[in-house]
DNA sequence: TAACATTGTGTTCTAAATACACAATGTGTA
DNA sequence: TACACATTGTGTATTTAGAACACAATGTTA
């Protein structure tokens, strides 16, 4: 192994029935969707004896011919019935002992769903969207990778219109902000949320009213198409300096 | 596997010799120094025929007794001979088909240290420093995990006192400049760049200068103590709004 | 002692962030 | 039918950060 990664056949067919395939590696899926004016997360009853009571993130075992990717698209579809989510890799958690039955490291994706447009498998009800800012404990290290996750997800949305996956198409400008304030857990001011957003150009008016409101009803938006990437973004690697 | 990682030990147990752990686990580091006004990457020579002269990353399969990140630390140890080094998780690659010769996933590192402090085990002339701006094509996919990693860089060093780990503990100003232009590749104004520097009030002055360059000394500055954490930054996960 | 390379420093202009108030519109209800 | 209610839509003044830009002083080398 002295010369990292560079397995010749041979060696690696040597190995590979000792330990060191003994690693189990799977993926876990932090779920998001935005609901009665809250953030929440898709979350199931664990079903080990040591977590009884407490709710785990969804997550499955790589299949020996799937990528890590179209593992955790798997798990987002066998779920919520959805073809077309946003999904990006977030961190991977490897402790030792992070998994009481072995070892297993695992993935963590972060992924952005429409509420309205997902038909949840509830016949398993143990199955549901939990609000995120009530969970103080879970199964395994989830709690750790729900916050991991939210801390991403905090990042990009200053920065990316990722947020309009969480939202139907036609929204309003406060629905829009009550999302921003939702996810950041801060209040802001209307004129300067107004004015930021449009600088930066994503929305499209609609010269629709919103329906069904008990007050004056507000001008419907949509995203831009261009901006609608469901695939996690390619990071730049020539990114304009701020520096100076 | 339909609830997830909820594996009970007994189904664990079921699978442990079956396909499911065909999957081995490695670590590759992306082990960044700066020598001679340029940023230079460890590499070594690949041994595998499909990559003939080619180098590759340093990285290892990760034992089953150690996590990812005390693996990626051995290997930084091994290689370098440091102990006390910055060391951050970026991504993990698991596409089906990135090692020849069988299924291998792993978690890419970066890696930042001082050349003037590290001894490289130099005996193996394969491992070298390369300038990262000249390297088109590595082994596997190794050139896409340094990209991601240099990208990752890019965006740290522009918030965060990172960069310090790739100077000697007193540095000029002019040499701090220029490991940012090296890094960021692009040219900075000098003025601006001292404001900018002086406002995130990140450096001690000295009050010592220069020797031995052929023009005018400058003065010596050294990071704040209270900046020096080589261990991965928490995020965390309540960042002040930077949206209205 | 002159040419050279580099240090150290400040102002103006522009763009973005923040703080803040009032008239207009549609709904619900007395 | 008119009033209370909730919310929309809009602009200015202040502060803060970024960008562009020039010149005198210092130490080295030839």
């Amino acid at each position: 192994m002295a010369k990292g990664t560079n397995l010749k056949t041979a060696e690696l067919e040597k190995i590979s029935h000792l330990d060191y395939f003994n690693i189990a590696v799977s993926v876990d899926c932090v779920i998001f969707c935005y609901e009665e004016k809250e953030l929440k997360v898709l979350v199931i009853k664990s079903d080990l004896e040591e977590f009884s009571g407490l709710y785990s993130l969804l997550g499955d075992l790589v299949r020996p011919d799937e990528d890590l990717d179209t593992a955790s698209y798997r798990i987002l579809q066998e779920r919520t019935g959805m073809e077309d989510v946003y999904l990006e890799q977030v961190h991977t958690f490897g402790s030792i002992d992070r998994h009481p039955s072995g070892r297993v490291i695992t993935t963590a994706y972060y992924s952005l769903i429409d509420a309205k447009h997902q038909k949840l498998r509830l016949t398993n009800n143990d199955l549901h969207w939990h609000p995120v800012r009530n969970i103080k404990k879970m199964a395994f290290d989830h709690k750790a990778i729900l916050d991991t996750c939210l801390g991403r997800l905090r990042e990009q949305v200053m920065e990316h219109p990722v947020i309009f996956n969480l939202l139907p198409e036609k929204f309003s400008l406060r629905e829009l902000q009550e999302l921003y304030e939702a996810i950041l857990s801060v209040s802001l001011d209307r004129r300067n949320f107004r004015k930021k957003i449009g600088i930066k150009d994503w929305l499209v008016d609609l010269n629709e009213m919103e329906e069904d409101v008990p007050h004056r009803p507000g001008k419907l938006y949509k995203l831009k198409p261009e901006f609608k990437r469901k695939t996690p973004r390619r990071k730049s690697s020539n990114p304009r300096p701020q520096i100076a």
